[in-house]
DNA sequence: AGTTGTGAACCGATTCACAGCG
DNA sequence: CGCTGTGAATCGGTTCACAACT
């Protein structure tokens, strides 16, 4: 089977696969089976099969999957076999953070800019330049930077995700708590906290917490 | 209809639903129909209705819902008529932005302690004490805090999930890039933004993006 | 007349079960 | 024989359509 509409969920299966399979290559493991490797990531072994094939098909029968083919298999359906150059809106507390916060890199993305209304004072990693919001448009369309963290207050969220979208954005992580609509041809990932913490006080009170 | 298992996308829309009362309600409106409702926040109307209907029936035929009323109802139903303490595990980069997110108070959430293996030197906001990680338990249960946000290095995760499930903690919102697997009687809430960014990069090379 | 609340139809994702292949 | 790949069965959430009600 190949290349119709992948679900979402899938997508993300795929990351958490990925981070699976690094683990199991780390001990030395060099073929997993999907039923290894549904138990170690908490997944029905069917549906990884399924998962994996929409995209192909990667694995041996009577084997199973080797592990270093399949990551490598999954980096590049993923898009993730090259650095990802993403600009941040917004240097705040959240956007400082995600600044210094090691794990991107890790992935394959590099935040190589970092745009805010107020400049003086702040501080960014090395790596990264730090530019004024006006400069935006320009310095996003120059470099041909393609995704976005979003970190900006909520009343802005919208505004800019706008104007990136104008520079030539076309995926954007949004963090504000506020829905962001995506504009045209660009997708767009909501992360709220928020959200998530009401959540839990749902199930907890359920449950009968306190 | 009343109280049988609520699927966790309901839960969150719940939460949608309450961002766009409160605009409503700050736009002075008092009676919103489902159909309103339901273009602002980009639900159907159905949907909406039913995910009520799991709770009860908050609306008036031929009239719609209540603004303020429905508020109060899905803050009800959502454990949400109350302040929740919560402890941050991790005052690194990311747990010292959780810390200062003015978010989290303006939904009734309150972080009152953090825990670290390192306190020298880490500043906390007014209204935040912090200890030593080893206090952690202890504190915990002496302050009958049942919600915790764990955002430490991802090889410690399990374990600090471990002691705080001992500690009486029953929700867990875990940003370290790891799913932590749920111990006994507790909710865990995955955040990874590393996920989100290479779901991205996904539809971005699906898409032929550069 | 207008809008809710809900059974029925629909749709998409998950799981099962087995044929196909190494 | 063992494990993958996949059609069929199942499950659960979404949408439709209308009866019930104000």
């Amino acid at each position: 089977m190949r290349r119709f509409k992948i679900p979402e969920v899938t997508v993300g299966r795929l990351s958490l696969y990925l981070r699976c399979l690094n683990e199991l290559e780390e001990e030395g493991i060099e073929v997993v089976s999907s039923a290894e490797l549904g138990r170690r990531c908490g997944v029905n072994p069917a549906q990884i099969r399924k998962d994996l094939a929409y995209f192909g098909e990667f694995g041996t029968r009577g084997v199973g999957y080797y592990v270093k083919e399949l990551m490598q298999d999954i980096k590049r359906v993923m898009g993730l076999n090259r650095t990802w150059e993403v600009a941040l809106v917004g240097v705040g507390n959240l956007g400082t953070a995600l600044l210094r916060y090691k794990g991107f890199q890790r992935h394959g993305f590099k935040l190589s800019v970092a745009f805010d209304i107020h400049t003086e004072g702040k501080e960014v990693p090395e790596g990264c330049v730090l530019y004024p919001a006006s400069e935006m448009e320009r310095v996003v369309k120059e470099k041909g930077i393609k995704m976005a963290i979003v970190a900006v207050h909520y009343s802005q969220a919208q505004e800019v995700a706008e104007r990136l979208a104008r520079a030539g954005v076309k995926g954007i992580l949004n963090f504000a708590p506020m829905r962001i609509r995506p504009p045209k041809k660009v997708v767009v990932k909501n992360v709220d906290m928020g959200t998530e913490l009401e959540i839990l006080a749902f199930y907890l009170t359920m449950r009968g917490a306190k």
